[in-house]
RNA sequence: GUGGUAGUAGCUCAGUUGGUUAGAGCACCGGAUUGUGAUUCCGGGGGUCGCCGGUUCGAGUCCGGUUUAUCACCCCA
């Protein structure tokens, strides 16, 4: 017989796998909840020109994409932002402002697989849209740390990294630079801590030709700033235009609300400035930021930013947006790792141990009558030694067992035990459903 | 796309300079045990030693190829 494996990259979930699934699941919606965040979803396959359209046509190469019988060109979704986009777009003058929508579903990309990266990854995506101001990122950001609070990870276990593309727009902008030239800078700032010495000054070169080394130097030091008041006096030292400087105090406003309205939510000391985050597609427009384990050894927990102009890129109005995504894989890793991974699988409320087939016939009237009741029940399916039985109730995470026995069955009774403190007491079978809600 | 490492039971692994019928622990199933979860004992199912070829009287072991997994580079929405 011919063996079949996955696909590479792509996952099968056993009841023990499912169950850490179905956990980081129910935070991720716990929490947007709280935050007063609505649930949507939109379509796994989506024309391939969708995704083209955001990202460029050079993405095709990292796409599952592929022509449909009636000759479509189409790709499985590579993240939901697109899809968001023309949703807001469509109904965009009817929707309540802000929009706070989240959604969690697959996404897939035609990559390598290393560690924390897989073909098929879920993803949680939230997004608020229809808010100019700073105010946004405080409650998104928010949002993200509380999450990962939720997981019941600490300071100690992660922070979040602030950094700001106006920032950067303006800085380079004093030094000289504008339009395309900031975009090529921001690219190769990207890859600033990976990238050694002497590549990194030829990619400069061909923006800035002999200017490479001081610019080189300039972008060093603001790369150490890491506070409001190191950038404050960074900029001072420099020779700008009156509407420049105009410009960087209102940023600077904007920076102090969000610092401000974190602190106050109580995460001051989750958020670090680390003006190296600029995030490697284009379309951030201002605030961005990187969730990553305080320790350093996995891959970001989540990354996001404001990308005010993509809405309208998409074909919709004008609508200032900000939003992140956070993965299952980097974050089911980590959780493991720091031990806060419940292992549980499906547990049931009782489970029945019967005599002979007198007794299962009891108990399965019994059994019947509690599952109408909402209570998850089980019992052994063919006959076996009580001890076995008993065993097996244990195993199976029931709270209680409810035996049937010759004795009971004579009685009219059901012995109902306690298996976490091993008590036992007969309950008529004619009062078991009250006697159970009582004890459930 | 480029490179490193690895592949023996469901899991973790052992397997001597190449030598009879490939082993252990855990897990699973059955029995001792049709009135109670432990322990113990007995038994059982499970393997194309990733795959193909070569060397050899003889290959899990040596050689070549291939494939899969994994890690790193590239990229990372």
């Amino acid at each position: 017989m011919a063996t079949f494996n996955t696909l590479p990259g792509f996952r099968e979930f056993y009841p023990e796998d499912y169950a850490q699934r179905k956990h980081i699941f129910q935070i991720w919606r716990q929490v947007a909840r709280r935050f007063a965040f609505q649930e949507f979803d939109g379509p796994i396959l989506e024309s391939l020109e969708l995704f083209t359209t955001k990202s460029g046509p050079e993405i095709e190469s990292q796409l599952f994409c592929f022509e449909d019988k009636g000759g479509r060109q189409v790709s499985l979704r590579p993240e939901l932002t697109p899809s968001l986009a023309r949703m807001v777009a469509a109904r965009a003058n009817g929707l309540k402002r802000p929009i706070k929508w989240f959604s969690i579903g697959d996404n897939f990309r035609y990559e390598r697989m290393q560690k924390g990266r897989l073909r098929c990854f879920t993803q949680l995506n939230v997004d608020l849209l229809g808010e100019q101001g700073p105010s946004a990122e405080v409650e998104l950001i928010g949002l993200l740390v509380q999450t990962l609070i939720g997981f019941g990870l600490t300071e100690e276990d992660f922070f979040v990294r602030l950094s700001d593309r106006n920032l950067w727009m303006l800085y380079l902008a004093a030094h000289g630079y504008e339009g395309e030239a900031i975009g090529s800078i921001l690219g190769v700032v990207d890859k600033w801590e990976r990238m050694p010495e002497d590549k990194l000054l030829a990619q400069l070169q061909e923006v800035a030709g002999e200017k490479a080394a001081e610019l080189k130097a300039a972008v060093d030091t603001f790369l150490k700033l890491d506070s409001l008041e190191a950038i404050r006096d960074c900029f001072a030292g420099l020779a700008a235009e009156e509407a420049a400087t105009e410009e960087l105090s209102a940023r600077l406003v904007d920076w102090k609300v969000v610092l401000d309205g974190l602190g106050a939510m109580g995460f001051g000391g989750f958020v670090k400035i680390d003006l190296s985050i600029v995030r490697g597609l284009a379309y951030y427009t201002g605030f961005v930021f990187e969730a990553f384990d305080k320790k350093g050894e996995f891959r970001a927990l989540a990354g996001g930013g404001r990308y005010d102009a993509l809405v309208k890129k998409m074909g919709g109005p004008d609508m200032p947006a900000v939003g992140f995504g956070m993965g299952d894989v980097v974050l089911g890793e980590l959780l493991k790792a720091r031990g806060k991974m419940p292992e549980f699988v499906d547990t049931v409320d009782f489970f029945a141990v019967t005599g002979g087939d007198d007794e299962k016939l009891a108990a399965l009237s019994d059994v019947a009558l509690l599952r109408q009741a909402g209570y998850s029940v089980e019992y052994q399916l063919k006959a076996q030694a009580f001890g076995k039985q008993m065993k097996a109730a244990v195993s199976s995470g029931a709270r209680f067992s409810l035996i049937y026995g010759s004795e009971e069955l004579e009685k009219g009774v059901v012995k109902l035990r306690n298996l976490a403190d091993r008590s036992e007491q007969d309950i008529p079978r004619g009062q078991l459903l009250e006697a159970v809600r009582e004890l459930v």
